[in-house]
RNA sequence: CGGGGUAUAGCGCAGUUGGUAGCGCGCUUCGUUCGGGACGAAGAGGUCGCCAGUUCGAGUCUGGCUACCCCGACCA
């Protein structure tokens, strides 16, 4: 159930660290770490916290051969072992907002795993932020939950649909959660990263109080936000055909691949010259390049393996390209080919990557639109989901009974209350009871 | 935790009534190739998951064990 990562998919991996610590950084969240180990008694301290993550706790018994008095949890989340720390760190209103994020792997027994999308193991950032208002903490909730949407729609080109959590849906321990739902081929939801309103639960369990500015003493209001590993295969899941992945070039390690091609009468050195040269011209003006030269594979085997790999342009330099000075320019998505002079290749080689970061945002917005479907009856409700699935919006009572009997007709449950869900005077969809909402439903991963 | 399956070369698999293990891919060397997964020749690579039993003889039959996979239940 765990999952080794190589160097092509840890670069993807980095790319996602690049964007995050450049959105946080901006808003003043600082990286730091935290021990793996935290001992149970500090877990069982929230109440609602521990309930909610004991049946998939990986626990240290034995230490240096002897058994352990209290037992130590292999990290599953890491709000007790941080905010135990907070409590000594934060004692005047000048402390706060303390904003921290870190980057680590984290352990869940599920019982059940799916290779990227539910691993034992995953590595993800966890943001834990203390403020003096409720009003400041929401914003952060609601700022993190933008940095996600960025990292999907803007680099991952995947569309996603922002909201509140229901109750049984929320984080174990949290006052609300907020979450990124993405939509797969299969019709499936993926929670795709989420962002929790901690309120005061934590600070209070864990004693974290600070003086206020007119002197009198009060508890921080807390949030927590991650994004995992996870989000690969979302993006995995996504773009992609039958000859490989497909990366939208703002995510992918390598956006432009060269390929020299060379028979027994071509000018090897010469060919070799001038793929560098190509490679110089457009990695200086800050594309990601690799040239794939040696003669070890056939051109067909680079074509296809490059393929698999999902990077967004080939470049094929041959006699006939070295010749007039031209490159060949192939798309990935469509397999479009161009001649292209070496003057405008930068140029060409930079609208055609905005192109096909564009291209695929809007082949997953399509889906997604085309997918989602408002449902007034029950019956239509079991249809949709018996067939194409996809995301359902429909009335709901925000009853927890009249939710899991949903689940459990349908395999259908609430994803969240889109943000942007208007307020309408309406009736339950499954029990008839008044509802003011359209939550958003879907079968989850 | 319940149901079903699998285990033989690095990977994917075949192996008949029990007779001492093979195919494809990959790998190594040499040569010819190279505009869509090249071809030829010669090679390397095995405790048949583990333990016991039956038998002259077990990859094959019997019993026990272990690991992994799939489905279901569960799942911030």
């Amino acid at each position: 159930g765990c999952m080794v990562i190589r160097p092509y998919g840890y670069a993807l991996w980095e790319a996602v660290q690049d964007i995050l610590n450049r959105l946080m950084r901006l808003k003043g969240v600082q990286n730091a770490y935290f021990p793996l180990l935290i001992p149970l008694s500090l877990m069982e301290k929230e109440k609602e916290h521990v309930a909610g993550f004991s049946p998939e706790l990986a626990i240290v018994t034995i230490g240096g051969g002897e058994k352990l008095k209290d037992p130590l949890v292999v990290r599953p989340t890491s709000e007790t072992i941080m905010y135990t720390m907070y409590a000594r760190w934060i004692k005047s209103w000048r402390d706060l907002p303390l904003l921290i994020n870190q980057w680590n792997n984290v352990v869940r027994w599920e019982k059940r795993t799916y290779l990227f999308l539910r691993t034992t193991e995953f590595l993800w950032q966890e943001g834990h932020t203390a403020h003096a208002t409720e009003k400041e903490a929401m914003e952060m909730v609601l700022k993190a939950l933008d940095w996600y949407r960025q990292v999907y729609e803007e680099y991952f080109a995947l569309p996603a649909v922002l909201g509140k959590k229901s109750q049984s849906e929320k984080f174990a321990g949290a006052k609300a959660t907020y979450a990124v739902e993405a939509l797969m081929p299969d019709g499936k939801a993926l929670q795709a990263a989420t962002s929790h309103n901690l309120g005061q639960n934590f600070s209070k369990v864990f004693d974290i109080q600070f003086q206020t500015s007119e002197g009198g003493l009060a508890y921080v209001w807390q949030t927590s936000w991650g994004l995992s590993t996870r989000s690969l295969g979302g993006l995995f899941l996504t773009h992609g055909d039958d000859a490989g992945l497909i990366l939208p070039s703002k995510i992918a390690p390598t956006q432009v691949v060269i390929i020299p091609i060379f028979g027994k009468d071509t000018d090897r050195d010469a060919l070799d010259a001038y793929c560098l040269e190509v490679k110089e011209a457009l990695m200086s003006s800050g594309v990601r390049m690799h040239v794939d030269m040696g003669d070890a594979e056939s051109v067909g085997r680079k074509f296809n393996k490059w393929e698999v790999k999902g990077v967004p342009l080939r470049l094929e330099i041959g006699g006939r390209e070295l010749e007039g000075r031209n490159v060949a320019i192939v798309r990935r998505d469509n397999g479009e080919k161009k001649l292209v002079n070496f003057q405008q290749m930068i140029q060409v080689v930079k609208a055609l990557l905005k192109e096909i970061q564009d291209t695929r945002f809007a082949v997953a917005k399509k889906f997604l639109v085309d997918n989602t479907h408002e449902v007034d009856s029950y019956e239509e409700f079991k249809k949709i989901m018996d067939t194409t699935r996809g995301f359902i919006k429909a009335f709901w009572c925000e009853d927890a009974a009249c939710e899991a009997v949903i689940k459990k007709e349908t395999k259908a449950s609430t994803r969240c209350l889109p943000l942007d869900a208007k307020k309408e005077n309406s009736f339950c969809v499954h029990c008839g009871e008044p509802a003011t909402h359209r939550w958003l439903f879907a079968q989850a991963y």
